[in-house]
DNA sequence: CTTCTTTCATTGACAACAGAAAAGAATGAA
DNA sequence: TTCATTCTTTTCTGTTGTCAATGAAAGAAG
C-alpha cells in the first residue's frame, strides 16, 4: 500500500522554478530574503509558495530565525525533500553506480554494479538492473521517483538527452535518454558527467549561490565544468571545460590528443603512474601504488606529485585568468594525493593569477564517488523543477 | 532649425530589447523570422514592432526579400539607423578618439585628441571638447545624440560608470560615467574596452548572431573578450579575458606580471621589439621599424613573430578547450604583421585544440582604431534600447 | 503599559503581456 | 479559378506580477 502521491510539480508560474531553486540552494530562507534574491516583489514570492506548500514541497520552519532583528520576525522556508526522489546513474568504462536521493539531493541509497558489456544494450541492462533495485527501495519510502538522471563522460546533448560521443564507453550517437525513458516509463535526463556535477556543486555543494565558479576534477583524467554567469558553460558545440588539454609545457610530455604538455600528460593517474614508473624505475600498479611510495618518501616519486601540482595550479591560473570566478573548486579520486601537491597547486596558481584575479579562491573539496551520481540525480531534480529550460535560456543576441 | 526629436526609445515592453537587437544584428529580416529567433508568437510581434515602426526607429522593406518563396511574401524590418545618434569615445594612455554614430553604429564623424594630462580631469577636459565637437556635428543631422559611451582598458564597473583601476592612466576609482553625465547632460556609459568591442562585435560584426565567440586583440598588449551563452563575460569580480597573461611556456621570457612565458611577454609589441633587437642585435625604434625588418627578409625577426603566432595560437588552443566557442576572432593593430604569423597562429591552435573543439573557426578581423571607440558607441545604443539591463541579467543560481 | 517603529507577510485591484485562434493578405501551384 | 501556403494582424482571454494598502509581530521609547 503506497500513500498519495503528490501531484506534479506545480510550476504554473514562470518565477517558480527560481524561487525553488533559491530555497533549494539557500538552505531556510525568509519570503523577503527570496524576494530579494530574485529580484521580484515580495507579494509574489507569497503567491508563487503558497501552490508549493500545499502540495508539501515547501514547509515553514518554526522558530529558529537569526532572534536578534528588528520588526515583525520572518518565517523561513525550506525544501521538504522527502515529497519526492529521484534517481542518478553514473556510468564509468568499467562500472555504474547508481543513487537514490530526495528532493534535496541528499542521498538515501547507494547501488553499485561492474559493467562487463559496455554496449548501449549491455549497460542499459546493467542500469537498468540498478534502477530495479533503486525503485523497489523507493516503495518502502512512500514517496514516488520522479526523474532519472544519467551521467556519463564525453559529448552528451542534453536536450534530446543522446550520447554523442563517449570515448570511455566507445558509443556514438545513441539515444540513451530516449531508451532509459521507454523502459522505465520515468522522465529521463542525461547530462556530461562534469556539468552534471557541476550542477549539483551550483546548488547544494561547494558552488552554492555563486554566479561565476569551476569545478576541477582530477583523477582518471581532469575534468572541468564551468558555470558563467550562473549558468553552466556548454560551448557551442557541446563540449566546454577540456581544462586537461590545456597544454601547460610545450616540452611537456606527449598527450594522447596529439599535443605536448597537457596536464592530463602529467597529472592524470595514469600519467603519475607512467612518469613515477619512469623515475624510479618501480614498475607500481596503479595510481595507489605510486601514492604509497611518495609517501614511503620517494624523492623522485614526490617530485613527479609535485609537477603534477605545478600543472593542475598553472591550468586553474589560465582558467582564473580567462573567466574571472569567485571560487575553483578543485576535486576528484586524485585528490588522494591531495597532501602530496596541495601547495603547489596553490604556489603555481597564485604565481599565474593575474591582478584581481587572483582574489580567486582556490579550495579541495573531497567528494566520494556517489558524488558523480548525485550529479545525475541534480539533473533529475532540475527538470523536475523545470528550471533546465530557464537557466539554459538563450541570453539571446 | 532642428527638426522634431522623436520621444524616449519605446521600450514599453519588456521583448523590445531583444526584437530591436535582433533586426539590429540580423540585417533586414521579417516579423516570422523574428518570432521565431526570439522565440515569442509572431503576434508579439507585431505589437512590439508597431510602436518602433511609429516612432521611426524601424522600418519596413519593400520587396527585396528572398524572392522564390511560397505564400505570403514577408515584409522585411529593418533598422533606421539615421533616427538617433551616439558619441563612443576610447581613452588610452596618450590620446583620446571619439566618433559619431548612428542606431546602427556606422561611424559618421571621428575625431582625434592627444592626450597631454591623463589626470581624470585632464582626460574630462580633453574628451569633452571632443564629444562638444561632435555635438556640433551631430546638429547638421538634425538628430540627437542619444547617449555617450566610453571605453577605458582596465577595471571598469559597468553599472555604475566608475573606473576601478586603469593601469595605463594611473586612475583608481574615478567616477568618470558620473562626471561626464553631470559635464554633458546626456546619459553615460562606461565600459571596459576589449568588452566594449566585443558587445560591438556580436552586434555589428564577426560575432553578429554567435552566442559563443571570442574577440582576441592583438598589440600593444593582447586582450580579449568572451561571449558565452549570449552574455559578454565580466567575472565574478569585473575582470576577465586576460587571455594575455596565460602563460604558454613556464621557461619563457619574463613578464611584468612576475611569471614567465606569458603571451604578452612573447607577442605583444614591446615583446616583439625587444626579442627582435635581443636576436637581430639592430636596435629597432618600434613595432613598425621590427616588423619592416621582418618584412625585409630578416630571418631572425621573422622568427620572432613566428614564435608570437605560436604562442597567440596556443593560447587560442586553451580558450577554446575551455570554452567551446564558435568562432575566434582575432584583431587588434598587431594584425599588420598579419601575413608573419597567421599561419603559425592557425598551426599553433589545430595542435592544441581537442576533440570537437577544432570546429572552431579562428579568422582574422582587421579593425581600424575608430573601432575601439565605436565599440563605445555600441555600448551606449545597448543602454539607450534598454537591453543592457537584460543581458546582464542573473541567470540565477 | 501604551504607542511608535520596523520588518515581514498578505490581500485585492489592476495593468501589462503574451499566447491562441481565427481571419485577412498576398503570392505560387494545380 | 481554386487551393495551398506562408506571413501578418486582430481580438480575445488568461496569466503574471506590481502596487498600495493592510495586518501581524515583534522591539524601542516614552
Amino acid at each position: 500500500m503506497r500513500t498519495t502521491l503528490p501531484e506534479a510539480f506545480p510550476a504554473h508560474t514562470p518565477a517558480v522554478p527560481q524561487i525553488f531553486t533559491i530555497v533549494l540552494s539557500h538552505g531556510p530562507v525568509t519570503r523577503a530574503e527570496i524576494a530579494r534574491r530574485a529580484g521580484v516583489s515580495p507579494a509574489a514570492v507569497t503567491k508563487a509558495v503558497r501552490p508549493l506548500i500545499e502540495a508539501g514541497y515547501l514547509v515553514e520552519e518554526a522558530g529558529e530565525d537569526l532572534p536578534p532583528a528588528l520588526g515583525r520576525p520572518a518565517n523561513a522556508l525550506r525544501v521538504d525533500g522527502g515529497r519526492a526522489l529521484f534517481i542518478g546513474v553514473k556510468v564509468t568504462g568499467d562500472s555504474a553506480i547508481a543513487v537514490l536521493t530526495d528532493l534535496r539531493c541528499r542521498i538515501r541509497v547507494t547501488r553499485r554494479a561492474s559493467l562487463d558489456d559496455r554496449s548501449p544494450d549491455g549497460v542499459l541492462a546493467t542500469t537498468g538492473e540498478l534502477v530495479t533495485e533503486l525503485l523497489v527501495e523507493a516503495e518502502g519510502f512512500g514517496v514516488q521517483v520522479r526523474g532519472i538522471g544519467f551521467a556519463v563522460s564525453g559529448d552528451v546533448v542534453r536536450t534530446d538527452g543522446t550520447v554523442r560521443y563517449s570515448p570511455f564507453l566507445d558509443w556514438r550517437d545513441v539515444p540513451l535518454g530516449e531508451r532509459a525513458a521507454a523502459a522505465t516509463g520515468l522522465p529521463v535526463t542525461v547530462e556530461n558527467d562534469v556539468r552534471a556535477l557541476t550542477v549539483a556543486e551550483q546548488w547544494f555543494g561547494a558552488g552554492a549561490g555563486l554566479t561565476d565558479f569551476a569545478l576541477v576534477t582530477v583523477g582518471a583524467g581532469i575534468g572541468c565544468g564551468l558555470v558563467v554567469g550562473g549558468r553552466v558553460v556548454s560551448g557551442a558545440h557541446g563540449v566546454a571545460g577540456e581544462i586537461g588539454h590545456l597544454s601547460i609545457d610545450p616540452t611537456g610530455p606527449p598527450c594522447h590528443c596529439g599535443n605536448r604538455g597537457c596536464v592530463e600528460a602529467i597529472a592524470s593517474d595514469p600519467a603519475i603512474v607512467r612518469e613515477v614508473r619512469a623515475r624510479t624505475g618501480i614498475h607500481v600498479a596503479d595510481a595507489a601504488e605510486a601514492l604509497a611510495l611518495a609517501r614511503g618518501g620517494d624523492t623522485a616519486a614526490r617530485q613527479v606529485y609535485a609537477r603534477a601540482g605545478e600543472a593542475i595550479g598553472r591550468a586553474i591560473g589560465s582558467l582564473v585568468n580567462l573567466l574571472g570566478p569567485e571560487r575553483v573548486i578543485i576535486s576528484g579520486e586524485g585528490l588522494a594525493a591531495h597532501d602530496l601537491f596541495a601547495d603547489r597547486i596553490q604556489d603555481a596558481f597564485t604565481v599565474s593569477a593575474f591582478g584581481t584575479a587572483a582574489r580567486c579562491e582556490v579550495s579541495t573539496h573531497p567528494l566520494p564517488f556517489e558524488a558523480w551520481a548525485r550529479g545525475a540525480a541534480a539533473t533529475a531534480i532540475q527538470s523536475f523543477i523545470g528550471s533546465d529550460s530557464r537557466s539554459g535560456g538563450s541570453g539571446w543576441r
